[in-house]
DNA sequence: ACGTTTTAATCGGTTTTTTCGATGGCATCG
DNA sequence: CGATGCCATCGAAAAAACCGATTAAAACGT
């Protein structure tokens, strides 16, 4: 079968077609008349026809010569294009990263963070899905996603956890409630309190009963919810109590509700980490790094 | 400078991102697996960037990677439209040839014999230009035309000239000339008759006069035409009388006109030649002598 | 916990290809 | 008729491509 012809046969050939003189076309292209001549019949013997038409004065192209040479050109061409393309995707934070984040963080922690990344790296094209930690977690390790932001500790199989910071966790209360007067907070406090969590599977749910030794038998009403934004009107109509990352409260999760008191916990440990997690083969480090410091911040 | 990607290169990232697999990937290339091994690495190397994840379970692309693959896939797409356009040109008579002709033969000889071409090969695309020997020799010889169908003899420089046929000349006069009566006509009956021609510049009048040994000054009545139709009314008008190759007569160049006889000469040598010629270094020699054949018939 | 397997990188050596400088052939020009 | 310009060809040297074997590292199985 016939091989391929290479692209530096292609050059030779535009080289030709431009100069229509051997040895200029060679000197444009750095290399000796004869290196080029054999490129040239290489080319012709693999393409099975006569492309330039040899003659004393010049070197012209035939008709099947010029259509390959337009073609070739054009292969050049988008041969340039990803030379350039893949030169300015060197450029760090440039093209793609499909960032997977879970639905007790990216609403607080995204919007602000991603317009900075996005003022300081517009190359960069950032994806974001949200999802279940467990989801996420198996989208990473597929490759579906590149890199995701999680409450910690999570098991996160081969993949390489990446901390920021951690979030505490501060109680939220009717206004008026028993616990409103107290001037210390501990986590057994909440015992024999109605506390509102997350459905399982929220990684939020079980980070606040492991933070606070709780077990979910402990929990007297197991009202579970969908989302922070629909557990809050719940305390402020006075359902029960609830512990809602600091992160969501300093974002204004409770912003235009009234009737919700928060409360910092006095104990240290109520809290969960954040951090990214991304596959320890991943190739660009880098990036997830310096991305690290604009999400640490 | 970063040298280019190599065809051969684009290959391997195609494969390996249709299998994520070196092994697989190297043994549809039918080559080894070190050796694709190091292909991937000089095209990282040479883009300057990581393009697949190795992981331990699959070899995966990088986001660059994949818009790497996507633009090579398009380029190989590119280069296998290459060689099938080029196989197929590699069919006789195919493709495009520039024919150059003359206003004496084109309208006579090319309308029925492109018609036969066309229908035996209809891939050949055949560009004609009409225009004056002395312009077609030039174009010719710039490479601007394949071949050009000339009256012989004719001076062509480099060119070869492969000769089709004869055609004679034939006398048009008017009916009851005093040329009528005569069975036998030789050139020199000529002399002292208002002879009309096309202007100079064709090479139908120089035929004429040197196959008649008629010069310039000869001529009683030089009335130019510009081509052999506005010559014929002219003949049957009883302005004169005139020479007209065979071959326009065969055509039918009288068709329709009232009042204008013709009649052969008896002497050998009142013709023309007619002939194909092309550059000495042309690579179509095998197309050219196979359209000759066409024109010969 | 410990071999086994899988997978990609690496190494050493051979073959192939590429490249160059020099030479040759050919046609043109002075 | 020699000089010149141009492309093809040749021979040698350099570069590369390629292979098979081996290594390294992780995943898997027992």
């Amino acid at each position: 079968m016939a091989s391929d012809p290479t692209i530096k046969q292609l050059k030779y050939l535009c080289a030709i077609a431009e100069k229509q003189h051997f040895g200029k076309a060679a000197k444009s292209c750095f290399v000796t008349q004869s290196t080029l001549s054999v490129g040239i019949q290489e080319l012709e013997q693999s393409l099975g026809l006569p492309l330039v038409e040899r003659g004393r004065k010049s070197a012209l192209l035939t008709a099947a010569g010029e259509n390959v040479v337009k073609r070739a050109s054009e292969i050049l061409a988008q041969v340039r294009a990803l030379k350039e393309e893949a030169a300015s995707a060197t450029e760090p934070l440039s093209s793609r990263i499909r960032l997977g984040a879970i639905p007790t963080i990216a609403p607080y922690l995204l919007p602000d963070t991603l317009a900075l990344i996005r003022k300081h790296h517009p190359r960069l094209q950032l994806l974001i899905r949200e999802d279940l930690s467990a989801n996420l977690v198996s989208l990473l390790n597929q490759g579906q996603l590149d890199l995701i932001l999680l409450a910690l500790p999570y098991p996160v199989e081969a993949a390489y956890t990446h901390e920021l910071f951690s979030d505490p966790f501060v109680l939220a209360h009717p206004v008026g409630h028993a616990l409103e007067k107290r001037n210390v907070i501990k986590p057994r406090d909440l015992r024999g309190h109605d506390i509102l969590l997350l459905e399982q599977g929220h990684c939020l749910r079980s980070h606040i009963l492991d933070s606070c030794n709780l077990t979910n038998s402990q929990i007297s009403l197991t009202f579970e919810a969908t989302s922070l934004h629909t557990i809050v009107p719940m305390v402020a109509n006075g359902v029960g109590i609830t512990l809602l990352p600091k992160m969501a409260v300093d974002k204004g999760i409770l912003k235009g509700v009234s009737g919700v008191a928060t409360k910092a916990f006095s104990a240290a440990g109520v809290q969960r980490g954040i951090g990214l997690v991304w596959r320890k083969a991943s190739p660009r480090v880098n990036d997830y790094l310096k991305l690290a410091e604009y999400f640490a911040r």
